[in-house]
DNA sequence: ATGGTTGGTAGCCAA
C-alpha cells in the first residue's frame, strides 16, 4: 500500500497535474498540503470518481490540507489541538482500518516561520511545533500505527540542502526549528526518507525562483514520520521527482512510502 | 548577483 504526501501549492492551479499523477502513481492514501481552497471549492466529487474518499480542512486563500484515500474513513479529525484561537488550516487526521488494525494518517502543513523577526511567523511556528510534540506524545501512548506526513518546513540537517550557507538564519534551518524536529523524532518515530536514501542530495522542494530546479538547488522538507507500530510495515520510500518537470508543476514533489500489509 | 517566480487574491501577501 502506497501512502504519499505532496504539497500541491493550490488545488485550482494543480488540478490537472494532481489527477495525472494519481492515475500514474496509484497511491492508496494521499496527504495534500497548501490546497489554498475552502472545502466547498475542492473538487471532491471528481476525485471520488477516481476511487478516492476525500476529506478536507480548507481555508480561503492560504494553507489548507486534505486526505485522499481508497480506504473508507472511520474517523476524521481537523485542526491541531492546543490552541483554540488558531484559525489556520494545517492539520487533518484520518483513521482507517487495515487488516483489522487501526491506521492513523496525518496530513500536516507546518508553518514556514519567515521572517524570523516577526513573532506572528517564527514564534507561531515554534509554538505550533510544541503543540505537535504534545499531540504526538499523547497519540503514541495508543501504540498504534501512525504516519505523520506533510510539509514540515524543516531542513533537518545541512546535507538536506544544496548550500547550507544560503539557509543560515532561515526559519526552516534555525536551530530552534531543527531541535524541535529532532525532539519529535526522538519520541520514537522513524524518518522514512532518510532511512531509505542515506544522508545527502535527496530533495523534495525546488524554489520557482533563480533556476533552482535546473541547478538542483533543492531542500528536503517534506517528511513522513512513522510510529514504531507503523515502522513495522515500512517497505521503502521514494520521491516522485519526475513530476517537477511537468507543465505547471508544484514547487514540491510527491514523496511516498510502501506500507506493507500483514498478508 | 539582497535578485528571482508562482498562486490566490483583488489587501500585494505568502512562500
Amino acid at each position: 500500500m502506497k501512502i504519499a504526501t505532496w504539497n500541491i501549492n493550490g488545488i485550482k492551479a494543480r488540478h490537472d497535474v494532481l489527477v495525472e499523477w494519481l492515475k500514474q502513481a496509484e497511491p492508496d492514501i494521499v496527504c495534500l498540503q497548501e490546497i489554498k481552497s475552502v472545502d466547498e471549492a475542492f473538487p471532491g466529487s471528481e476525485l471520488e470518481a477516481l476511487g478516492y474518499n476525500v476529506a478536507t480542512h480548507g481555508q480561503k486563500g492560504f494553507n489548507g490540507v486534505a486526505l485522499l484515500s481508497r480506504l473508507p474513513f472511520d474517523e476524521v479529525n481537523r485542526g491541531l489541538a492546543g490552541d483554540d484561537a488558531d484559525e489556520q488550516a494545517r492539520f487533518i487526521e484520518g483513521v482507517f482500518s487495515v487488516d483489522g488494525q487501526v491506521l492513523r494518517v496525518v496530513s500536516l502543513y507546518l508553518p514556514n516561520g519567515n521572517p524570523t523577526n516577526d513573532p506572528r511567523k517564527f514564534d507561531y511556528k515554534l509554538a505550533w511545533m510544541d503543540r505537535l510534540q504534545a499531540w504526538a506524545t499523547d497519540r503514541l501512548t495508543l501504540e498504534e500505527p501512525l504516519v505523520l506526513a506533510g510539509d514540515y518546513n524543516v531542513i533537518p540537517q545541512a546535507e538536506d540542502c544544496w548550500d547550507p550557507a544560503v539557509w543560515e538564519g532561515d526559519a526552516l534551518f534555525r536551530s530552534e526549528t531543527r531541535s524541535r524536529f529532532e525532539a519529535l523524532k526522538n519520541l520514537g518515530f522513524t524518518e522514512a526518507l532518510r532511512s531509505a536514501n542515506g544522508d545527502s542530495g535527496i530533495y523534495t522542494f525546488w524554489d520557482y525562483q533563480a533556476g533552482a530546479w535546473p541547478k538542483n538547488h533543492g531542500i528536503r522538507i517534506d517528511h513522513l514520520l512513522l510510529s514504531p507500530e507503523a515502522a513495522m510495515h515500512y517497505g521503502g520510500c521514494a520521491v516522485d521527482k519526475y513530476v517537477r518537470d511537468w507543465e505547471k508543476p508544484s514547487d514540491h514533489v510527491p514523496v511516498w512510502i510502501d506500507y506493507q500489509l500483514a498478508s
